[in-house]
DNA sequence: CCAATTGATGGGTTTTCACCTATGATTGGT
DNA sequence: ACCAATCATAGGTGAAAACCCATCAATTGG
């Protein structure tokens, strides 16, 4: 019997829907990675965060990433756990804990970018490299326009 | 006081995740319209199929569309209550149910793939013409060696 | 013609994610 | 000095998605 495994064209059509779909499996296999190392997404998204902007209160975290409260918290604490970042109280309002990259998380944040590298490179396969420099541009300005 | 809403480069630098994070907010988008028409993605993946390629046994559809057949059993349901498909019997095999459209399945079909692209001009707004058929083309390669 | 398989269906489970609330500590304004 | 707002934290809720299983009807192969 005919094994009918090819997509629907109204649907391959729509550049949305294989941005969709080419970002869900992005998203997992980076994902499946991650977890082998313990963390999610967020939490290298967290690490990303102190690498390239310095130290930050759990407010400016939750703001930044448009992540809620109290999920930042847990997201620290669990990081925090793996000796990733360092919490200390703000002394000038001690209500704030200054969350800081520790050298281990500067050090685990390197290796989850290789990985992140790795998916790309898997995924980006089929590309050359000016391709993909083109698509990284193009992307690059939808998103820009995204949060805008 | 500063609003820290600016993305961490370490991510932004990484297609992958200029990719996830588009996908997500494409495929929200347009879940949203479809939502408001009382349906939800995958009922538009399952007309798409059956307007490119006919009816289908579901067991079909759900190979088609690596679903599970449980699952397609519900989606179809659904979509004959809102009257978009019609459910036979297979004369020849009569554990099969056949799935076929109707003519108000192909209007719903027609009115949400106009939702789509609406979503695709909001999102590729930045992008001229020739860069969205460039975008296009560098993604449907992309998608192509995902599933092989 | 019996046993094993297949298809559809109903009824779950599990996991993940975003979100929401209450509490206690701390601060700032007045 | 007091009241309202802010922050971190713990805990819980709700929706959605992907699976999985048991059952029943129908078919197929030996």
């Amino acid at each position: 019997m005919d094994a009918p495994t090819t997509h629907p064209p109204t649907l391959t059509a729509l550049t949305t829907y294989l941005l969709s779909r080419t970002g869900k499996v992005a998203r997992q296999r980076l994902a499946e990675r991650l977890a082998a190392r313990d963390v999610r997404l967020w939490h290298m998204a967290v690490l990303a965060a102190l690498a390239d902007f310095g130290p930050h209160a759990q407010r400016d975290l939750a703001l930044r990433l448009s992540l809620d409260r109290s999920d930042v918290t847990k997201l620290v604490e669990e990081l925090g756990a793996l000796g990733q970042v360092a919490r200390t109280r703000d002394p000038a309002d001690r209500r704030r804990v200054t969350v800081a990259m520790t050298e281990a998380g500067r050090a685990a944040l390197a290796e989850l970018n290789a990985e992140a590298e790795a998916v790309q490179d898997e995924i980006l396969a089929p590309l050359g490299t000016d391709e993909r420099e083109q698509l990284a541009a193009l992307l690059g300005r939808v998103f820009a326009h995204l949060d805008a």
